[in-house]
DNA sequence: CGTAGTCTTGAGTATCCTCAACGAGGGTGG
DNA sequence: CCACCCTCGTTGAGGATACTCAAGACTACG
């Protein structure tokens, strides 16, 4: 997604809706006629489904400038939420925005490539969660927030959810997901400072996770 | 996607190169130029990529009727390979088909729901990898399998792949994919013939999974 | 200051991976 | 036609890993 693809959305932004949401507060619901695409304005919220034994499953991690809503069906599969206070979305019609994108091959255009964004970023999550250790998927995910985070290169990240959040995305349990999080520090690899502090000291090392 | 959708969208045929490929032959591979998206035509093909620890993971199964190769980057960030014999491909030049699609806003939408769709595949698979255990990953690949047959609402499928490309595509070991399968034959939940022809005998029993 | 939510650590158990062996089927070449 | 090889599929045994249940620290907030 170039500069000039999110400058041609920017033209929905007319039309659009921009609602606030607390923590917790949900933004659209499952099985709910699917009316909006979304764009994640600030703030950060989760996109998650439950599954037949009541676990939940993030599905996506949504942090500003991300779109999201994207579905063939007349509903909603999942449910989104805002996973801080004083998130902000905007809300497109989608009927509007389909009608513009028919009317504007650049729309139709920067459209498809937030659709690929989108994609992209379950493609990731799925390389995670194919991995086979808890440390690895755990260090691929700082990994993956770092280069998704504005000023991640330097190895300085702010984790955007909690540890049951990072759970639930990892599909994991939270105290595996702590119990890494240490086995990660105690081997030097990352330092933290607070809970959600991290810097991550050997990003190769990181990857490859096994010990 | 509707078939209307599928019917605009073979106005690009006209263009296309049709390939044929034989079992394990790659039809598009990791960091080479991305000139292409493609339409499975017949066969089965597999989208994978290769973890740093040596293991495949496949990313994407591909049915008849299913396309792929969309990226938001100049290359091709997987590889993929067909995976039976006389698989046939359609090829459209991206460069074409995005023209196309600028100047037609109905190939311009269809194109944005089978993008979708790939979204959708995605996602499922992502919801299958979450599962805590191996009976119902495998459970769960089975049904998705029924889902996307054609004839599969009566409860038989036919694998499409080996074991080994399920264990893949499931993040598992090979043993522990046939494990599960002979406990799921035990339990009732299916009958086989021969090792692809599985009979779904309780669908609600495998979503659950845990016996 | 108390309470609720978050985070961490411990102990025991269930699950899955690894290594290993073996059987079945399909091709090839003698 | 049969021996051979190769891939695929299955089963067994042992060890590593993650989950569950449980309890205790830390934090934020009213």
């Amino acid at each position: 997604v170039t500069s000039k693809d999110r400058h041609v959305l920017r033209s929905l932004d007319t039309q659009a809706l921009i609602k606030r949401f607390r923590r917790g507060q949900e933004i659209c619901g499952a099985s709910r006629p699917a009316e909006y695409w979304y764009r994640l304005t600030s703030g950060v919220a989760r996109r998650c489904v439950v599954r037949p034994d009541g676990r939940r499953q993030i599905l996506d991690l949504l942090l500003p400038g991300d779109y999201f809503g994207f579905t063939i069906h007349d509903q909603y599969d999942f449910t989104a939420e805002a996973a801080v206070e004083k998130t902000l979305v905007a809300c497109y019609s989608r009927k509007r925005a389909e009608a513009l994108a028919n009317a504007n091959p650049e729309i139709a255009s920067a459209l498809r490539k937030v659709a690929f964004d989108a994609l992209f970023r379950l493609e990731t999550q799925l390389l995670i969660l194919g991995r086979v250790t808890a440390v690895e998927k755990v260090g691929s995910f700082l990994l993956e927030m770092a280069a998704r985070s504005p000023n991640g290169d330097e190895g300085k990240v702010t984790l955007p959810v909690s540890r049951y959040d990072m759970a639930d995305y990892l599909a994991l349990s939270v105290e595996t997901v702590s119990r890494s999080i240490t086995d990660l520090k105690h081997r030097g690899l990352i330092t933290l400072s607070g809970t959600r502090q991290v810097k991550i000291l050997k990003p190769t090392a990181l990857q490859e996770g096994r010990h």
